[in-house]
DNA sequence: GTCTATAATAGGATAGAC
DNA sequence: GTCTATCCTATTATAGAC
């Protein structure tokens, strides 16, 4: 029971979008879900372009206050990392939906010029974050062989990427798992 | 000068799913990009299920090829995991298109289910032969750290196809090169 | 804020002439 | 094999009533 309709719109958008792709759903689609028509969604959002910043926008807030906890309630590297891993596993949804990120580069030719900014803005913070993690890691010695945490940071930010994929490929989230085993056996 | 216009349809299918995804191109474009009209886009595919199919049987039998000559080629572990690394590399064409499979994969939901079954081969076959790679590696010591081959080979499938839309958002094929640095190093 | 109605365009697909 | 013409549906978006 949302109370708020602009919120279900951008609840229905992002499912909608991390599920099918940019191109893959429309505001007939959003207005199922929410229960209203369509020209109603364009009162709260007037363009395609316009709804997705908006929830891009939401999503880089959420990913960010989420990445936050992480770094708040783990304190060594190895458990920061293993923490991401989680976040990032639940994100699949049983194998329905794939990170924001993952779903809107495969649309990229569809995207507004903003949105492709916002996507690189994404990326730039999480990679900032894992080669902090992957640097604590190396300090208190629980991420074993860590070499460049640079390196390492963009090894695994496509890694969880490519295993979203795997995962959604399947619609099975134990090949999320087979995954990131090797990774996870580092901590 | 392509002389077959089935082949050229093909072609610019290709090229179009994995720049774009599969709801992101139409007969129209195609029939653009080959110069000819929709509804003689339709006399050689009759359905963009059918064209899907056989865009993706193509797909299939060059990626087996390319893969055999790779172990022809190639006689380490260690030489093949480099080589393996390049193909997908070279995939990228700049930035401006993702491998088949990671394409077609955000546009799961519009895929016949034909489709669907055609991208889990693809990705057995990839996981096998990465396998046979990394156990090959762990046997002559041209690859270092090998645990276990089959997690291996399912870290390297996720990598590579993670390094590929990190790669297509910045569109700037270095960030591939970045994400498997680590990789790289351990042959 | 939501509705009906409507526009303008694009999508996949077919019929039948050449 | 390719064309024109057409069909039906979907899509983004707007105008104006309630």
């Amino acid at each position: 029971m949302t109370v708020d309709t602009r919120t279900a719109l951008l609840d229905a958008a992002e499912y909608a979008a991390r599920a099918r792709g940019f191109d893959g759903f429309s505001y007939a689609d959003l207005a199922d879900s929410v229960g209203i028509r369509k020209a109603s969604v364009h009162y709260h959002f007037a363009t395609k372009a316009d709804l997705c910043a908006a929830m891009m926008d939401r999503y880089g807030t959420d990913l960010g206050a989420a990445c936050d906890q992480i770094t708040a309630r783990h304190q060594t590297g190895g458990a920061r990392l293993l923490a991401l891993i989680a976040l990032y596993r639940d994100a699949l949804q049983g194998g329905k939906t794939l990170c924001l990120c993952v779903a809107l580069t495969g649309s990229r030719a569809s995207l507004p010029d903003a949105a492709i900014e916002q996507i690189k803005a994404f990326r730039a913070m999480m990679l900032a974050r894992l080669a902090a993690v992957f640097s604590a890691g190396q300090k208190d010695s629980t991420i074993k062989y860590v070499s460049d945490p640079a390196s390492e940071a963009c090894a695994t930010l496509a890694l969880l990427e490519g295993a979203h994929l795997t995962a959604r490929a399947a619609e099975n989230v134990g090949t999320f798992d087979d995954a990131v085993r090797v990774l996870k056996s580092r901590c």
